[in-house]
DNA sequence: CCATCGCTTCGGCCAGGGCCGAATTGTTCG
DNA sequence: CGAACAATTCGGCCCTGGCCGAAGCGATGG
């Protein structure tokens, strides 16, 4: 037990500086990342940007790969991204009853709309696809799981999104995230990555450069509102 | 994201101590402990456990309720012990690699048996019931998610544990949780509380005093042979 | 009312760790 | 080969934050 407790505060302690904060919540998108752009994103210097890194990956939070003479950091697993939407669950909570300090900047507008968590989508936009999804009947959600429908199968099926090894006969699980800035689940999980992906490959929504935004695209706009008539031009959330 | 992540930092920071992690880990099984309870499991004195829960408290991650001349911390939301069992699971699997320090302390063993994660049974116990149920067909589990079939609710309700308020048409959702111990998913969920609830109250485990395991008593023993087929005085593991 | 106990606040000590400047290693490219 | 660049290691500065002793505050109980 104390060894476990202290694995547990070393862990926890590493997330726990704001440099690696930054660095872990960069890669949060699921990509790589070389040494001096997370150098950059954390805001401190190669060297000390390095002497993170070097923690992070001794305690196999963080895998990295020489390419040349570039070294990608990625997160190990994807229990890491799963520990840190826990952690950032627990965080926007207490964040959310306290007072809007200042106005939400640009870049903070595009995260409440759309981003990645990890390697499916969130915010309104993400929120806005499960709660139509749940809607229509393609995913049921509890608090404690969710599941892909027959209907929610032959939907995403339709969609293009190949969930090749899944029968539709079998019970599909896709994992609900909660949200941090809408405070609701949106679909995380297999489901969720591999909508995420085709959104990517049609054009939909498009990666911004060193955040986690995503833009949607005027392709998107329209896509959204015919496929899933969601609109999210306005500004209220979709109800 | 600046302010997110300054509070992701923030609560990681805090979880990061390992007087603090002691205390929280202490606060797993549910229960609120006393402010001196709290600083003997953290191996501190009162003064600075005074400190420690007040940081914790402010932070919202801790509830406090004054009882006479007591005050009582615990856990503030069940989203804190989640987020608590996602850092325990990259904490426990990081270790998992690493050569055994030393012989296991009494104490670990116990843990490594049967204990309680936050509201529900955890260890070989928690494992071997997981693989039963599944293996019967009651429960189906896969990494993203789990459920609880129409069987599973009857088996439960023949085993007097109540889910009063879910039809057995519906969907019942038994989240899974990733054991440190044994590295493979036990029920978690509200199934799984009150699963854990009824073993208690049937008088099959008993808490053990001042940490999160349990104890298997006689009638436990009997029990589990004869209604899971679980025989855990075995030191292997129940396949 | 005073002694006791639970808990907190205050003040000062001290160590761990984040930070950068300078120098080193290794890779790419002209 | 030498310049440019990516990344790391080393050394020293400095500050945050954990820790305890002493003292204060509120509740209980004789």
């Amino acid at each position: 037990m104390a060894s476990l407790n202290s694995r547990i505060a070393e862990v926890a302690a590493l997330i726990g500086d704001p440099a690696r904060t930054n660095m872990l919540a960069a890669l949060m998108d699921g990509r790589a990342l070389t040494a001096t752009e997370l150098a950059t994103v954390a805001g401190v210097s190669p060297q000390t940007a390095s002497g993170h890194l070097g923690k992070l990956a001794v305690a196999e939070l963080l895998a990295m790969e020489r390419q040349g003479r570039h070294r990608y950091y990625r997160l190990a697993t994807p229990l890491v991204g799963q520990m840190l939407e826990g952690i950032m669950a627990v965080a926007g909570a207490q964040s959310a009853g306290a007072p809007r300090p200042l106005r939400p900047t640009r870049i903070e507008d595009e995260m409440r709309l759309a981003r990645t968590c990890y390697d499916h989508i969130a915010g309104r936009l993400g929120v806005a696809l499960a709660d139509r999804l749940t809607g229509e009947g393609h995913v049921a959600f509890l608090p404690d799981g969710g599941e892909l429908t027959a209907s929610g199968f032959d939907f995403l099926a339709g969609f293009g999104v190949t969930l090749a090894d899944c029968r539709p006969t079998r019970r599909i699980f896709c994992r609900p995230c909660l949200d941090w800035s809408e405070r609701r689940p949106h679909i995380a999980g297999r489901a969720g990555a591999l909508l995420c992906e085709r959104l990517l490959t049609l054009g939909w929504v498009r990666r911004r450069a060193s955040t986690r935004a995503l833009e949607i695209t005027r392709a998107g706009r329209a896509g959204f509102l015919a496929r899933f008539c969601i609109d999210l031009r306005s500004a209220a959330p979709i109800q």
